[in-house]
DNA sequence: CGCGGTCACTGGTTATAACCAGTTGTTCTG
DNA sequence: CAGAACAACTGGTTATAACCAGTGACCGCG
């Protein structure tokens, strides 16, 4: 059999190799269950006649749309779910059960740390002075969901690095008399870092919601600055949902 | 002089070419104005002692960060600036006049057409009943911020292809005796498909905010479903922010 | 039996090359 | 003078190739 050729542009067909091979890939996907694998790069190029950097183009562009995950070593695998969340001064946890997940939080980082400008500004901070850095990776069904960057005032969180911080960490303010009161955020889409994505287990540049989080503790108006966080979530496994009307 | 050659990984420093050369080029950019050409690809290429798919490796990542715009035939060029919004029954046009900008509104598509299901639903079509299809991208400063997928009731809006599209859609409804009440939406990241990513001027695959809206008209609870939509927001051009309190 | 090394796999990076398609400017012809 | 054709540029797609680094299984040695 004669192999046909081509260095650039549409097959005969009009349409582009990489996209058509994406199509094909994601329906080889939905014969597989969530974490199966997929064969090898070097077995699909052979399975479909295709180069290899055509190969991984079509995956990829899955693996930026959350259809697909990759893991350096080990192979390329079917990926997971979604939550919607409603916006309120709600746990993590509580969004996740509504949505029929199981939470954890895995505690990545939990220091006294310099905290960058915009975490300084917020929580008051003068100088060189410390706050508490939070990492911690959020899961449902133990699939990463978010990751959660929060910087803490020190000077009304004293003990701060002795709690428990693998549940809600509004509840352990509330706990320690420091109930948030009132929230101020910004949220945008933004392709994933490498180190997030690297957490959040998808590809450096993938598209993720990224929420920059100001909050505040106190009953008067508008309250004493007690977290500044980011937090970015994956796009194919969290949304917000919102009713507006006047 | 003698060329060093490589065929993948790290260079000599540990750092990979296409993030060290991602940052050059964010230096060059800034040497630039919004709108200026960076020089050519294999330009970059004998600049930068590297290939040409390093080079463009680069670029992608600054072209989905929002960074730096490509246009075939033409060239790379340096990007443009942000709209926040609020979240309430605003305008576009309202928004982007409060963030300084200009807005404006090209109507790509006005037309009857058969609905995708979800439109159908929303609209509580039966059949093949068609709705108004609206497409229109939306602008600030004449650079595209956002294409909106809406789809309408022919029933209440017997004459809408005769309005002009170019304003408020909002206000031709008001106008028309049926003032969007209450909206129900979510927002999630995305990655830009091709043609949405054509309108919007961004790389195929870069992150945006996506929107999915249904509006309700009338007096009663929950109202008459008047249009579904779907708007996609350059993701460095729009951002949302919100004050949450309890 | 346990640990370390090797091998065969995996994805990741970078190279050169070829070709396609879009854009723009210049030249030639009617 | 206007339109068409051509050339030189632009980014876009695909090929083959080489090498790197991570993973897991297997084998050999202590």
């Amino acid at each position: 059999m004669e192999k046909t050729h081509s260095d650039g542009s549409a097959s005969a067909s009009g349409e582009l190799k990489h996209l058509r091979l994406r199509r094909q890939l994601q329906e080889l996907a939905q014969e597989l269950k969530p974490g199966e694998a997929l064969p090898g790069e070097r077995q699909l190029e052979e399975m479909f006649g295709v180069s290899r950097i055509t190969v991984r183009r079509a995956i990829s562009d899955l693996v930026r749309d959350g259809e697909l995950v990759r893991e350096k070593g080990k192979g390329t695998f079917v990926s997971h779910g979604m939550v919607r969340s409603v916006l309120h001064l709600a746990s993590f946890n509580d969004d996740m059960r509504a949505a029929g997940f199981q939470p954890s939080t895995r505690v990545i980082t939990a220091e006294l740390s310099e905290p960058p400008e915009a975490a300084a500004s917020h929580l008051r901070l003068t100088g060189d002075a410390p706050a508490y850095r939070l990492r911690r990776l959020r899961l449902a069904n133990n699939a990463p969901v978010s990751v959660d960057e929060s910087w803490l005032s020190p000077e009304l969180l004293p003990n701060l690095l002795a709690e428990d911080l693998t549940g809600s960490l509004y509840r352990v303010l509330s706990a320690s008399g420091h109930p948030v009161r009132r929230v101020q955020q910004t949220v945008q889409a933004s392709a994933a870092s490498a180190d997030i994505a690297r957490l959040l287990e998808i590809a450096p540049g993938a598209p993720v919601l990224l929420f920059h989080r100001r909050s505040f503790t106190g009953p008067e108006e508008p309250g004493t600055p007690i977290e500044y966080s980011i937090s970015t979530y994956r796009s194919d496994r969290y949304q917000i949902s919102m009713t507006l009307a006047q």
